[in-house]
RNA sequence: GGCCCAUUAGUCAAACGGCUAAGACGUCGCCCUCUCACGGCGAAGAUAUGGGUUCGAUUCCCGUAUGGGUCACCA
């Protein structure tokens, strides 16, 4: 067989030679150390928080290093494509504080524009480039191609291989196809120049020299030492349409973009023999690899699943309609990156997550479950750290998106609204009781609109709390300060037989009809509708002697 | 089914082959306390399993089980 005739037939309008594109895509001038990572997702839909997780590993990586880091948008699929979807990721990453240095990046017209010396960046358009590699594969021998004809190829396309295979013995299955791959295998040039001359469509096949018996020794930067085996079969590099699989495209993408570090999902281990056969075949110095493991969630036997698309918590857009801040989003994802990343924080509380030395050795390599009590709790912490005006300003945007009628509350009297925020803010021991935005309608709702929600314990006598009430609003002075304001409802607690400290009531509960507790909660519940509310005392200050006075002798006229 | 990966409390996780196997979240109890929230103290709770190597194994090796992944002209 003449390989470079054959190349030829194949590709004769490739003229470009592997040294010319290695020399228009030269190593980058970068300090000693630096990382050149890549996100590299198919826009197929929405980020999903299992596509944010190895995007934070690489952002962190590159940028900590000085070195660069890229998104390649992996369009090689036009039928799994959806339209705006490229655009869609971009966004939601930007959201999520994730900066790409070069790639396709979302230009002035709203379009997907490149940005950077080594692109194109969208893989549907770099196929004169992989051509120029198909070309030498070919002429070196270690590529064929395989026709078939367009009747073939439409029902190859039109039949669900995946559950026809599934329904087959695997044994029956894999030898029958092993035995027509090697039966491709010798295909003599005069065949290959009549497919050619009937217009018959080919995909290019590598072939493989591996013996699977025999195992390679790899290093994988999360996984550590693998013994894989080497790989036996003819994996397709372009397909029909003369678009590259994403093995093919992924070869010569990173070489020759200088990535330095593939990170990706764990679930492309199986195929790493291939990869490796690839970048031996093209001549390319490998690229350190981590794969990392999955982001888990329970199914409905309380088995772990991959977190999948469909699933809750899965589409980071679900995160921004809960209300959760995305600083709370890439906090939690780095705690599940890097054990020691908690200790850092808690000696470092004030320092943002991106001073935090990542390192990779500290990363987990078995998949870990998704854990909203774990998200809460970071972000209760976060949103306990933040001032009165960031919060309101953050409550106020997200309640006008996601629902206008507390928006319009809220942003009516935006002093008001802070200095509800404000209540146990600040100081070593901040109140902890917004995890997401949308909390925010419980915790506080009460003072734009009043629901009594919660009654009076039914022990309490319905007059004991009619007199507190009354005597309260006989004497009620705003311009008390907090301590004669309090003087003033113990005084209450006594005049009714009420203990007016919890010590001498819990000596001695029987010589009470009640205690300061109960009073405070008489006026508690007529003032904001609920049992639990942040200090009455602010609050009455707050709500204005007005409506103070109006919702106690509201409840009055109930009892 | 073949191949690959994994396995320490409900969850996330520490522990050069060497104290009584950390810590965080969650749960529960107590304290503080005008409720809630915060905070403090405490409790329950784990090395999947069977062999080996070793003075000694969560750690190293082999088997088993369980879970996950993968086996396309998808990525």
């Amino acid at each position: 067989m003449d390989y470079q005739k054959l190349a030829e037939l194949l590709f004769p309008h490739v003229t470009e030679t592997p040294a010319a594109m290695e020399a228009k895509f030269p190593p980058r001038n970068l300090p000693e150390g630096a990382k050149v990572t890549r996100f590299a997702p198919s826009p197929t839909g929405f980020v999903h928080f299992g596509g944010l997780f190895p995007s934070t590993i690489g952002e962190r990586l590159a940028h900590q290093s000085g070195g660069v880091f890229m998104l390649r948008i992996e369009d090689t699929d036009a039928k799994r494509e959806v339209d705006g979807a490229a655009e869609g990721l971009i966004r939601t990453l930007e959201h999520y504080g994730i900066r790409f240095d070069e790639g396709a990046v979302i230009g002035e017209d709203g379009t997907i524009c490149d940005k950077g010396d080594y692109g194109p960046y969208k893989q549907s358009q770099r196929g004169p480039i992989y051509h120029v590699f198909a070309k030498q594969l070919v002429s070196e021998g270690k590529a064929y191609p395989v026709f078939t004809t367009k009747e073939e190829l439409e029902a190859l396309n039109a039949a669900d291989k995946k559950a026809e295979i599934k329904a087959k013995d695997w044994h029956e299955d894999q030898t029958e196809a092993r035995e027509k791959m090697l039966e491709a295998r010798n295909i003599t040039i005069e065949e290959v120049e009549e497919n050619l001359k009937a217009g018959n469509p080919f995909v290019l096949r590598i072939l493989a020299d591996g013996d699977p018996e025999k195992k390679l020794r790899f290093t994988d930067l999360i996984k550590g030492n693998l013994e894989i085996p080497e790989n036996d079969e003819d994996f397709v590099l372009l397909k029909s349409d003369g678009i590259p699989t994403y093995h093919f495209a992924h070869a010569v993408d990173d070489h020759l973009m200088g990535t330095t570090h593939v990170i990706r999902g764990e679930e492309w281990l199986p195929s790493l023999p291939k990869h490796l056969m690839l970048f031996r075949y093209l001549g390319f110095k490998l690229p350190k690899f981590m794969h990392i493991a999955q982001i888990m969630r329970l199914d409905e036997n309380g088995n772990k699943k991959k977190l999948s698309k469909r699933d809750m918590g899965a589409n980071m857009d679900d995160y921004s309609r809960m209300g959760y801040a995305p600083a709370c989003v890439c906090e939690y994802i780095m705690t599940l990156l890097n054990s020691n990343y908690e200790e850092w924080h808690m000696q470092n509380p004030e320092k943002p997550y991106t001073d935090f030395p990542f390192n990779i050795k500290k990363m987990s390599n078995s998949g870990c479950l998704f854990d909203f009590n774990k998200l809460n709790d970071v972000s209760k912490n976060i949103i306990s750290r933040m001032s009165a005006k960031e919060v309101t300003e953050q409550v106020t945007a997200w309640a006008l998106e996601y629902d206008p009628a507390f928006g319009a509350q809220l942003s009516r009297d935006p002093a008001m609204t802070e200095a509800i925020f404000a209540i146990g803010r600040g100081g070593k021991k901040p109140r902890k009781d917004l995890a997401t935005w949308a909390d925010a309608k419980p915790y506080m709702g009460f003072f734009f609109d009043y629901v009594q929600e919660d009654e009076y314990d039914e022990s309490f006598d319905r007059a004991d709390i009619k007199t507190a009430l009354e005597q309260f609003l006989a004497s009620y002075d705003p311009a008390d300060d907090m301590n004669a304001w309090f003087e003033k409802v113990k005084g209450i607690a006594r005049a009714i037989g009420y203990a007016d400290d919890m010590k001498a009531y819990k000596a001695d509960p029987t010589a009470f009809r009640g205690n300061i507790a109960d009073v405070s909660m008489f006026l508690r519940v007529a003032v904001t509708g609920k049992l639990n509310a942040p200090d009455l005392y602010t609050v009455m200050q707050i709500l204005g002697e007005d409506e103070t006075r109006a919702r106690i002798t509201r409840m009055i006229e109930t009892l």
